[in-house]
DNA sequence: ATCGTAATCTGACGCTCCGTCAGATATCGA
DNA sequence: TCGATATCTGACGGAGCGTCAGATTACGAT
């Protein structure tokens, strides 16, 4: 709860395990194991009621296994985070890579909205903890909630700088903000889908809304009429 | 976790206690006591780490006690999320009572805006947990955090359904999503202010940007240059 | 194939917290 | 002042935690 510890994945650098030492084949796969095993109890369960005693029965092995390389559940889910994190490049690339002026530019709109939706819907029971415990202050996940969020903001205030440029977009707006608040909203409203058809709202109508206001957001143009 | 027992506040009905009797005068300030500090306890560490014991210890009771209200910490979160949502009217009151025509409109959705960061700030260690317990599928979460949100966004789908009316919002388009989507953004935003400033994202800006977007999204019209 | 060493795993322990009683204490109206 | 009722608590069995020291397993060198 007070202090990271650096990186967990991918340096095969201190991974914590036995004092610090580099752990082999065998020890990965445990590792993995448990992981996955923690995934799967924070898809079933809630996060408050996830004990280490748990991932490690489901894991075939025992508590004190799980403490040669996670200090605790939360060190554990925040590796689930930095797989997941790996996974978002594909949202930045979209906004990259695809054309955002006329038609083509809102279908670019629109196929974001899809790739957030799935984004979200395959990783949101990591991404509610990531979202708690970044709101509680824990630099560790912030850190990889910024990652994830900040480069799909970057590349669409990279979109609002151009169409500025170009006087589609009044000057006096900052991009960054606006993307910002964009992206927001994407988030939120990919982590609430359900919610809103709870309240009788068809995903595909916000899909819609969501690809319009992005278009006009980013583009400053009326989206084509549907 | 599994399921709820009806309401908890206001109704002198049931609220749990010993064996469904109506608690007295000394044991409505036991209760708000064991609230308060449940609060106090939320708002400086994660809610994973709060614990009954700690709640009863600040409220110079014995765990007993506390299990005498609420049968869990979550059933004493959600008691907090219950006196947090009728705060809430004051979002969807001001959607209402002022005008969403022309300059005085903008300044009807700054003053949102501005609304919704205070709601926001003052209640956001309760609204992490609504938030997380909401996705993790609690039912009873989900019915406050409908409660909160629905009526601004009824509210605001009533503006555009006026706008459509008057032609100057496209037909198309349905006005409950698109105000869904709003509300999710100004939600999100509100949630995440200090990440933003982490990004180098000024609050002002964010402010003017939300402003513009919501004027845009209800009333259909180019917000008035800055 | 065998052996030694390093990697990996685990039983067992002391501790904290949980959730529930039965009984003690405080409150209040008559 | 005296019950009756509301409220509180000590105490307990059980679940999980986090940490050892020692057992087991894998693997490269011979």
């Amino acid at each position: 709860m007070t202090e990271p510890s650096a990186s967990t994945e991918v340096t095969p650098d201190d991974l914590r395990a036995v004092d610090g030492r580099v752990p082999g084949r065998r020890g990965r796969a445990t590792r993995q194991r448990l992981l996955e095993c923690t995934a799967d109890l924070l898809r079933v369960g809630t996060y408050r009621d996830v004990k280490v005693i748990d991932i490690a029965r489901d894991a075939g092995t025992s508590p004190a296994t799980f403490y040669q390389y996670f200090s605790d559940v939360e060190t554990a889910i925040l590796a689930l985070a930095e797989e997941m994190a790996l996974d978002g490049a594909r949202l930045s690339a979209l906004v990259r890579d695809r054309p955002w002026r006329g038609r083509k530019g809102y279908e670019t709109a629109v196929a974001l909205v899809d790739e957030t939706f799935d984004f979200w819907d395959q990783h949101r029971h990591v991404l509610r903890v990531v979202d708690l415990a970044t709101d509680e202050g824990d630099q560790r996940f912030r850190q990889i909630r910024t990652r994830l969020l900040h480069e799909v903001t970057l590349a669409l205030a990279d979109v609002i700088g151009r169409a500025q440029d170009e006087g589609r977009q009044p000057g006096g707006i900052d991009p960054m903000a606006t993307a910002g608040t964009l992206v927001s909203m994407l988030a939120h409203v990919a982590a609430h889908l359900y919610g809103f058809e709870f309240w009788g709202i068809r995903t595909r109508d916000l899909r819609q809304s969501m690809a319009r206001q992005l278009y006009w957001g980013t583009t400053g143009q009326k989206p084509p009429s549907t």
